[in-house]
DNA sequence: GGCCTACTCTAGCACTGCTAGAAAAGCTAG
DNA sequence: CTAGCTTTTCTAGCAGTGCTAGAGTAGGCC
């Protein structure tokens, strides 16, 4: 019984440290988290976020990364769902493109950390094989290996959100770099 | 006289400094390059690097960057010299792959911070300028127009480089991946 | 030789992630 | 209800970071 309710309690807590965490990264950056903010903003002192995650920071950040990952699985599956070809991709990669640009923090860190994991190996991280089963789903390519072209595609997407994030991108042409992706993805 | 000398001086202990910096970093990662350690590396105390670079180690690192786009230009042009279509544009994304994989921290270091240049504005640092119209001379796209095809191809290559570095992707399928980018993007 | 300028160093600040040991709280048993 | 024990939580501090004010030292000039 108690046994419970403190579970719970400790369940809530975590909760709220990724909660705050994200919320405190995505207005001001990673940096501006600092443990004792962390702390400060849970009401409690630092050596429990310890207790929650022994890693430490970094190990929030790959907590909240592993989130990241499947919200951005849900959101490119559901872009993509009942489209066909050269539709289908362009509306998986817009997804893809909103999610980095509307989460960036979130985002850097999914790739940022070194998780370890190789996307179309078979013993990566279930979540993040899920997400690369979307990319190549949408890679209507059947002369190449369909897992090949899409770790390329997967790379054009990482790499315009990551250069838009950077603003080394011109914001005016999003549309039309993302036509350019789908015509040159989508196959047929 | 004495001034021609003093500056030559200070030119040299500049440049020991940037060398310094980047051998530690390619070494052991810019977290490992310190103001003290490298202070300590060149023979002087820490404000003596502030003398020559006011914005510390952040700048330290931009001019490295710098240096690392004229390279990356170089190394690229020379790739892509004499050849036509998709060999044009295999060759340079070899090259490209090839520098992003040799010089990692370096080419971290070109992206990871705000230089504030957007690659396709004519407004842009002359050396981003160079680097992107190699890109852009390599697409070989007549329907779109080439400067956001050059946006899309430099996002693979981007994505692809850190990609690899973070051993996201499959090593062996390396050359596999190259050769699809190039039949996406190199046109007839 | 004496002075003045320009350079260089020492010492320290404010901050970071992280942790050992003290204090407090809560549960268990008598 | 109290005594003792266990678990949780906090205080205080370490080692390291980037950066800088002011003391000290070297150099060239008259």
């Amino acid at each position: 019984m108690a046994e419970n309710a403190q579970a719970r309690r400790i369940e809530q807590r975590r909760n709220a440290i990724l909660e705050v965490a994200r919320e405190r990264a995505e207005a001001g950056g990673w940096p501006s988290v600092t443990t004792r903010t962390l702390a400060q903003a849970i009401g409690y002192s630092q050596p429990v976020l310890y207790g929650h995650f022994p890693g430490g920071k970094s190990e929030i950040m790959s907590a909240i990364a592993m989130i990241g990952f499947g919200e951005l699985t849900a959101a490119t599956r559901a872009a993509g769902e009942g489209l066909q070809g050269g539709e289908a991709t362009y509306a998986v990669a817009e997804a893809y493109l909103r999610f980095a640009a509307e989460n960036p923090v979130v985002y850097s860190a999914m790739f940022a950390l070194p998780i370890s994991a190789t996307f179309a190996h078979a013993d990566s991280e279930p979540i993040l094989k899920e997400a690369f089963e979307i990319i190549v789903s949408v890679t209507g390519d059947p002369t190449d290996d369909a897992p090949t072209t899409a770790e390329v595609l997967w790379s054009a997407l990482h790499g315009l959100s990551v250069l838009e994030q950077a603003r080394r991108m011109r914001p005016e042409r999003r549309t039309a770099r993302l036509r350019s992706l789908a015509a040159h993805f989508g196959g047929s």
